[in-house]
RNA sequence: GCCCGGGUGGCGGAACGGCAGACGCAUCGGACUUAAAAUCCGAAGGUGGGUUACACCACCGUGAGGGUUCGAAUCCCUCCCCGGGCACCA
């Protein structure tokens, strides 16, 4: 904002109020009442469809709803809503049945930080912030059923949110259990993950002393779904990157899982590994500081140094453990383990490079064939053996294949004068080879190798084939006031007990003071009235759960509202959802890849199971737009002043600039720089558009002429452009092409209607206000967001005359114009007898020549 | 370290293995105007040559280097840089 310099000195000079090149300002609240009043984009309701419903197939197209922050709509948002908008637009003027909503995912952090500072309730900042929200989102014109809206902190949608929860619980997915989390000693509160710094201190305050420490918490258990997780994604049509993402946080991997016997003790430690084929080479084992086993297995003379170093563990958060990740540490236990293969007895030891989060939270360490356990053996002298060897390359590539002289490399032999492979000096050979000094698996290649000895160890008993995931259960509890209440009574006698549905929603109670209780306890334990309550089953004493659920939960399933929004007896009409699900389209940003995606699908999952919904995936199609940066290339932040407001942008330039610059940017996918010189150039395409149309005082200009033939053609062209490109959500390049139609059209002195209707219908998806406006001057009384699209005629696609290129050797070397029929033998003899190949082509002897007809003769010579 | 993206004029970006740079921005020139803005028309990858000036011509050119092909921005291999994700996962 501008303030003058100088109070009293010199009055501020009036900006030149900019001048429009076409009336947005006016056009653009009036077809946004337009649509409103008309309810323009309601999406039609299976039964009022009855037999039609074949004629007018559904889509299902979606925005992942955003969380009202304060800050206002950002330029971010309209990028994928625009996205979807024309998609939308587009698909209804192609007769579908469209379904097109949009919501608030408006539980969270900041609405209940700024009570916490404020005393203002958190309802009431929420309402605000969508108030905003809502008020931006409609002044860009999108398309939305707006009586389909869903807000998360609505008791009436969060009811179904509960209800939900209950489903999870009484299959068994819901589950309490005591898990570290994140406490800071100076708020005297729980912290979430992202309130915690890299160095540890927190991230309201600046406090230091932020620790870990074990709370009570809900957890669900997304685990049982893992396989289901991983291989359904092969039936949606995502981006691979996402799928690839997900998959890398499942983390299948396929192993074994091994006894070792404890020397001296009837007490056995099981590991996992997905190398059971270098059982031979394992000369010690390693147990998580947590392992419940270390206790056990140490010795009395090892006991203060073990104990020391867990406590050392513990007070180090998983986040040190990491950043501390070079330099492994551990000590000895003075207990020894027996390999099952050999009965060789290994030392135990207890090291902190071992999670025990993972597999068994125990090691077989094998340091000839692991890079880690090479380091820590290496750092602690402990012996390492070879039992892989990797296979011997031709002979003359061996030196320059890998890099290293002669000398590194070691010769490795099972018996015979010829070796079977070799090792390089110095490291640990990860990789698949040949098994030696294995009995029982010698010579074998490792996939074989791991079949056997894992056959091997089943049949004794000692172990057997099993698989592990990355992905652990989900930590479902917050220690916060602005959550959905779980729906839990905790009776003496019964312990944790549902609610019964009829009592949902649970809603929050009210509260003075929502800032933390000082102790572990949420907020919520201070609202003993509230708290204290009757067992659902006994009538005992009892008391709620005061944990709230995570931002996640509401998000989790609000697609499936959008579809019966107002229904209070179900969370969605089964045949409702039978009719819209799938969700056809999913646009929202790549930042959600995993944790929102992967826990809708679990919960979409656990419903299906249930047979509360049809469709064993939610989203059959997903895009991530990419991100916007500020002008200066850097992501936009307040830090850097390189925000863009888009109220700003809409008073000075309309919504449809906005939306149609945010198109044209590039592609969707891609991550992009704002530019307000390309905006200004969006915006005057659409003047020219308009100026099409009318001139300076609005009068229309259109006539009723023939168009020319080559008009014909061009618009002929962007019909068949604009609809494959929109389809494909290749909008920039859709743009591109309506600018060449509206830059011929401007060369010409007629406006022949014939032109520019049709080309109105193209524009009306990326601009729909200027589209409406000029639809109706051109006289009709109806909006134009259920007129059929346009269809292009494939012969007047046709050029008669073409341009061939004529190459020598590749290079190009002359160009004629020729009949576009001409034959393939015709255009060969024209390239022979062309002048100018002519000279390139003394002294030389033509070898081969290629003929493509319609485009190009390439002369190969000598 | 591993897994994804991405590197094309001054800039954003186009280009079924077949005319690299569509379209837009910025730039320059012209028209309109008293003037400017707006608008309209036009030029333009680089280097060198050529011409009074054009026209025109040659060579180079899609991160680097190799390969496949009559022909590569596009396919394959190696590498470099930028962005994102995961990260002691046994």
């Amino acid at each position: 904002m501008r303030h003058s310099c100088a109070a009293g000195i010199v009055p501020p000079i009036p900006m030149p109020e900019l001048r429009k090149k076409y009336p947005f300002d006016k056009i653009e609240p009036k077809w946004q009442r337009y649509w409103a009043e008309h309810k323009t984009f309601a999406a039609k309701e299976p039964e009022s469809l009855s037999h039609s419903v074949t004629q007018s197939p559904k889509l299902y197209v979606l925005d992942m709803f955003p969380y009202p922050s304060g800050a206002g709509l950002h330029v971010g948002h309209p990028e994928g809503y625009t996205a979807t908008d024309i998609y939308c637009r587009f698909q209804r003027m192609r007769g579908f049945n469209v379904l097109h909503p949009m919501g608030w995912d408006a539980f969270g952090l900041p609405a209940e930080q700024y009570a916490i500072d404020t005393g203002t309730h958190p309802a009431i900042t929420t309402k605000n912030n969508v108030d905003t929200f809502r008020r931006q989102i409609k002044m860009l014109g999108f398309s939305y059923d707006w009586d389909r809206e869903v807000d998360t902190t609505d008791p009436e949608y969060f009811k179904w949110t509960q209800w939900i929860f209950l489903q999870l619980f009484k299959k068994g997915l819901a589950y309490e259990a005591q898990v570290p989390v994140w406490w800071c000693e100076g708020c005297k509160a729980v912290l979430a993950n992202e309130e915690v710094n890299a160095d540890g201190t927190c991230d309201r305050k600046g406090h230091a002393g932020v620790y870990q420490r074990p709370l009570r918490q809900w957890i669900l258990k997304i685990t049982a779904y893992a396989e289901r997780l991983l291989k359904d994604l092969d039936l949606v049509n995502w981006p691979d990157s996402i799928k690839e993402q997900q998959r890398n946080w499942i983390g299948r991997s396929e192993g074994a899982s091994v006894q070792f016997k404890v020397h001296g003790s009837e007490l056995t430690i099981e590991i996992f590994t997905t190398r059971p084929d270098t059982l031979f080479g394992a000369t010690y084992m390693v147990l998580a500081p947590e392992h419940p086993l270390v206790e056990k297995v140490t010795a009395l003379a090892h006991q203060a140094a073990v104990n020391a170093y867990r406590a050392e563990a513990a007070r180090k958060s998983e986040l040190e453990r990491a950043a501390l990740e070079k330099d492994k540490t551990g000590v000895f236990t003075g207990g020894y383990a027996i390999n099952p293969v050999n009965n060789e007895k290994i030392p135990i030891w207890v090291a902190d490079y071992v999670m025990m989060g993972y597999g068994t939270g125990a090691i077989m360490a094998v340091p000839a064939h692991d890079t880690r356990d090479f380091e820590f053996a290496k750092k602690f002298g402990l012996e390492m053996r070879d039992v892989v060897a990797k296979p011997m390359p031709a002979k003359e590539v061996f030196d320059l294949s890998e890099g290293y002289t002669k000398k590194s490399i070691r010769y490795l032999y099972a018996g015979g004068d010829k070796p079977v492979g070799y090792k390089v000096e110095g490291q640990a050979f990860t990789g698949d080879g040949i098994a030696f000094n294995s009995p029982i698996i010698d010579g074998l290649r490792t996939a074989e190798a791991k079949k056997k000895i894992t056959a091997w160890l089943q049949e004794k008993g000692l172990g057997k084939a099993t698989v592990q995931y990355k992905l652990r259960d989900w930590l479902f509890s917050r220690q916060r006031y602005w959550g959905e209440p779980i729906p839990i009574v905790h009776c003496e006698k019964h312990g944790a007990v549902p609610l019964p549905e009829s009592e949902l929603p649970l809603k929050l109670p009210e509260m003075k003071d929502y800032s933390p209780s000082g102790s572990a306890e949420p907020p919520l334990a201070k609202a003993t009235d509230w708290v204290n309550t009757k067992c659902p089953q006994c009538g005992g004493p009892a008391k709620r759960e005061t944990n709230t659920m995570p931002q996640w939960a509401g998000s989790c399933w609000y697609y499936l509202r959008y579809i019966d929004p107002k229904n209070d007896t179900a969370f969605v009409a089964k045949d409702k959802e039978n009719y819209w699900m799938p969700v056809d389209l999913y646009i929202g940003g790549a930042e959600h890849a995993v944790l929102h995606l992967l826990y809708s699908r679990f919960w979409h999952k656990v419903l299906f199971d249930l047979g509360h919904v049809s469709t064993p995936e939610p989203f059959m199609r997903l895009v991530n737009q990419g991100m916007i940066l500020g002008e200066d290339g850097r992501k936009m932040s307040k830090s850097w002043g390189n925000v863009i407001n888009p109220d700003d942008v809409v008073r000075d330039y309309g919504a449809d600039a906005l939306r149609m610059y945010e198109m044209f940017m590039g592609p969707l996918d891609m991550v992009k720089p704002w530019s307000t010189q390309g905006l200004e150039g969006v915006y005057r395409f659409l003047g020219r558009a308009w100026r099409l149309f009318c001139d300076e005082d609005g009068k229309l200009l259109v006539d009723d002429s023939e168009p020319a033939g080559i008009l014909l053609k061009v618009l002929h062209q962007t019909i068949k452009k604009v609809g494959e490109d929109t389809d494909t959500l290749a909008f920039n390049t859709a743009v591109s092409q309506m600018m060449i139609f509206v830059n011929e059209v401007t060369a010409q002195e007629k406006r022949p209607q014939k032109l520019l209707e049709p080309f109105v219908l193209l524009l009306a998806p990326y601009a729909p206000h200027l589209a409406e406006e000029l639809w109706e001057k051109l006289g009709h009384k109806q909006s134009l967001a259920y007129a059929p699209w346009p269809k292009y005629d494939e012969a007047l696609l046709k050029e008669d005359k073409v341009t061939v290129i004529l190459q020598v050797n590749g290079k190009i070397r002359d160009r004629v114009e020729v009949p576009a029929q001409i034959s393939a033998a015709d255009l060969e003899k024209l390239a022979l007898a062309n002048e100018r190949i002519h000279q390139y082509l003394t002294g030389k002897q033509v070898k081969k020549v290629i003929v493509v007809p319609g485009r190009l003769v390439n002369i190969a010579a000598s």
